[in-house]
Formats: C-alpha cells, structure tokens, sequence
DNA sequence: GCACAAAATCTTGTACACAAGCGGGCCGCC
DNA sequence: GGCGGCCCGCTTGTGTACAAGATTTTGTGC
C-alpha cells in the first residue's frame, strides 16, 4: 500500500454542490458571459432555497468568474480583452515560478507521473478529442505545482486557470497544436529531469506565452469580424 | 480638480463591513491565529445576524485568512512556516512582474506619487511610527501594481498581502530598515524612472525575498525558544 | 406628445426558525 | 476496569419570511 495520506472524505454541504454545479454550467457555455443570474429562478431550477445559492454564488464572484453588485444582482463575467490578456500574464509567471520549483523538488515517481500526464494530452491529439487534451493539459499543469510543493501556489494557480478555462477554446483549436505539444513535451521533460530550474521556467513561460498570443489573435480577429 | 474617474460610492451592505471589522479585528490581534469564531457568539458581539456574518466568514474563508469545515466551525487560520515561506514565494515573483510592467509604462506623475509614497515610509521610520511605515509601505506597492495596469495582478498581490499582513510585526521590526530602505528607494525610484524593467523586477524581487528571510528567521527563532 | 416624478413591483439583503451533523458524556457489555 | 455504542446538547447548514433598495411603469403637468 501506498504511505499516501488519505483525505477522511469530508462531507459536501449543499452550497458546494451548487457551486461545482454553476462552475459546471458557466464552463459548458449554458451560463453565457452577460447572463443575469436571478436567484429565484435559479434556485427552482437546481431544487434548492436560495441561502446556499446564494453562498455559490458569492465564492464564483470572490473568485472573478461572476461580478455581483448589491441589490443589482449577479451576472456571469464578460472578460474584456485586456483582461484576458493580463491572467495569462499572471499565469505565465507563476507557470514559471512552478516549474521553477519543480525542476528543484522533482523525484523519479514525480516525473513518470507528469510524463503519463503529457503522453496522455498527446493521445487525446493524436485521437482528435480536444476536449481530451484540455483535461490532461489541466492535470498536467496542477501536477507541476503540487510538485512544486507551495500550497498558495497551487491555489493561485487554480483560480487563473478556473477563469481562463472559459477562454479554452480558442486556445486549443490553433492549428499546429499537437506538433508544437509534441515538440515542448520533449524540452519540459529533458529540463525537468535534469533539474535545469531555469529551462524549465522559461519553457512554461513561453507555453503560456504562446497560448496568450494565440488566443488574443483569436479574439481581436473575431472582434474585427463584428 | 483632477481628472480621476470617479467612484459612484457603492452602497455598502452589512456583510461588507462585518468582512471589514473582522479583518480588523484579526488584523489586531483580537482574533489571534487558532480562535473559533463562534457565529452565535460574533454575530452578537457584533449587532448582526449570523447570515451576513456567515457570508464575511466566506469571504474570509476564501481569501485563505480563515478555515472553515463543513458543521465544525471556523477558525482563524494558523500559518506553518512553510506556508509564510511560501507566501512571500510567490509574492516575490508577482511584485517582480508589477515593477517590470510598472517601469515599462511609468509616466511622471506616478513616479511622483510613488516617490512621495516611499518619502512618506522614510520618514515614518525616521519618526519611529512602525505602524505609520506598514501602511506607507502597503501603499507603495498597491500604487507599483495599479501602474502596472494588470488587475488581475493588483487583486492577487492584494490577497497574499492580507494574509502577510498578519507577520508584518515580524517584518517590520527588524534592525538596520530604515537604512536599508533608504538605500532601496534610490535604486528603485532610480530604475522606474529609467523604465528599466529589469532592474525594478530585481529589486522588488530581492525587497521581498529581504523581508521572507527576515520573517522566517524570527519564526524559526521564535519556535526554538519554546 | 414628452419629461419628470411617484408609486408599484420585482430583486436582493437580512433576520429568524427549523433541520442536519458533530462531539462529549453516559451507560452497558465484555 | 476498559472499550464500544448510543443519546443528548450544541453548532452549523438550510429554508422561509420580511425589509431595503432598484427598476419599471404609470400618471400628471407642461
């Protein structure tokens, strides 16, 4: 058996189930950007009373995915441009910061783990299911800062990626992805297992610096188009 | 006059405030690390209801200055030294990047404010007011992040500062600050209005990682005592 | 017909009552 | 006498009613 410690599954109250569910719902599109969220409707909709959609909903706000004003409402955010653009700054630099400490921290299960995580991004390219490889990108990237062994890191790090994860198509759906996927998994892992904390960062800094740009051409064109 | 767009003086509701005088509160000290905060027991002390004091424990609670298990309470949250250490981790990465972003788009009048901010630290500690210095000091840097003009990065940075906070005596009450802050405004002040990136970045990196050790050094020593 | 104002209506914020889960103490059993 | 299970008290979680503020609609005066 593993010496893991185990989690003594702490019981989910009804606000955080109504939380996961809006995270759901703002992440599947059916909650667009713009959309009031009233709290009548939305609790009959979910089958609860108000008081612990209302505890949702106050977390997604603190977090930034939902702006709420007093006695005006809340409505799922809209995201300008810059905004955008400044989150993959922020994130660019902590992918960095964690890959950093990666590199440093790193153990052989640690690295075959991460490996499993990039093999599986590629499979999930090479298959054509984009969706797939946005869930083992995500894995991969939590993987990195557990390693890194910073709990505020990691945290930090969750909460900019919860808000970019709106943004996840226009990331994945470049042309040439799997090819410069397949090239950087090579590099993060030569770096990593050489303990090279410097190669590392600047590897993950450009990753997200890539995507950045992508997905500020994607959106600027889309603006255009209007 | 000037011409800073103003705030309509949003109308602040109970929660808000009992979020405020609860930060106070742990700020001070009167709510020391490890103390349950029993809601019946608050909400009376406080001439509120428990549910909009619930709803500032959230908040509490999600900015990481409070723990909160499902039916067993909340406590203010006991920091591990490797969790301060990680902190200022990150902190150090983040004021890097604002003081990289900050020089890059400085313009005279915010180099001036900041000037007078740090002005107003010096003589702060020249007077030996050490609190009047935390509150220079915690300016300074909100201006460095709002020049910086990410604000993303202005709402993590002010995050990790509230919960650092809560050491600032630790920081603050080390011996040689005020020449060495002397010294540092020069270089910084120096670097900004040069608009090098660079050298800011490395400065305020260096800045943070001073007080990180500093603070480490009196924990670890403080823990030796007992 | 338009502009302004006041009231009606709807939504959110707060208070309070009830339900659900946890911890401690007690009792019985081995 | 020690251990395990059960019951009771207490705290937190949820539901609901009422209050406060915002929005919309309607009415009135010009």
């Amino acid at each position: 058996m593993s010496a893991e410690p185990i989690e003594p599954l702490r019981h989910q109250t009804l606000h955080e189930r109504v939380y996961e569910a809006l995270l759901g719902l703002i992440g599947a599109g059916v909650l667009a950007p713009g959309t009031p969220l009233d709290e009548q409707a939305l609790a009959a909709r979910l089958g609860v009373s108000r008081t612990p959609l209302r505890a949702a909903i106050a977390r997604l706000a603190q977090e930034g995915l939902v702006v709420n004003l007093p006695y005006r409402g809340a409505s799922v955010r809209r995201f300008t441009v810059a905004e955008i653009d400044g989150l993959y700054e922020v994130r660019a630099a902590l992918e960095a910061l964690a890959a950093r400490k990666a590199a440093a921290r790193m153990s052989a299960d640690g690295l075959a783990t991460i490996a499993a995580l990039l093999d599986e991004g590629q499979a999930a390219l090479a298959a054509g299911d984009v969706e797939a490889y946005g869930q083992a990108d995500a894995r991969f990237h939590r993987a990195l800062a557990e390693v890194a062994g910073n709990p505020t890191l990691t945290e930090t790090l969750d909460g900019l990626r919860r808000r970019i994860h709106l943004f996840r198509d226009l990331a994945n759906r470049q042309p040439g992805l799997r090819e410069r996927t397949a090239r950087e998994r090579e590099l993060i892992l030569d770096a990593l297992a050489r303990r090279d904390g410097d190669g590392a960062a600047a590897l993950l800094e450009q990753h997200i610096d890539h995507i950045r740009r992508t997905v500020l051409q994607q959106l600027t064109e889309w603006e255009r188009e209007k």
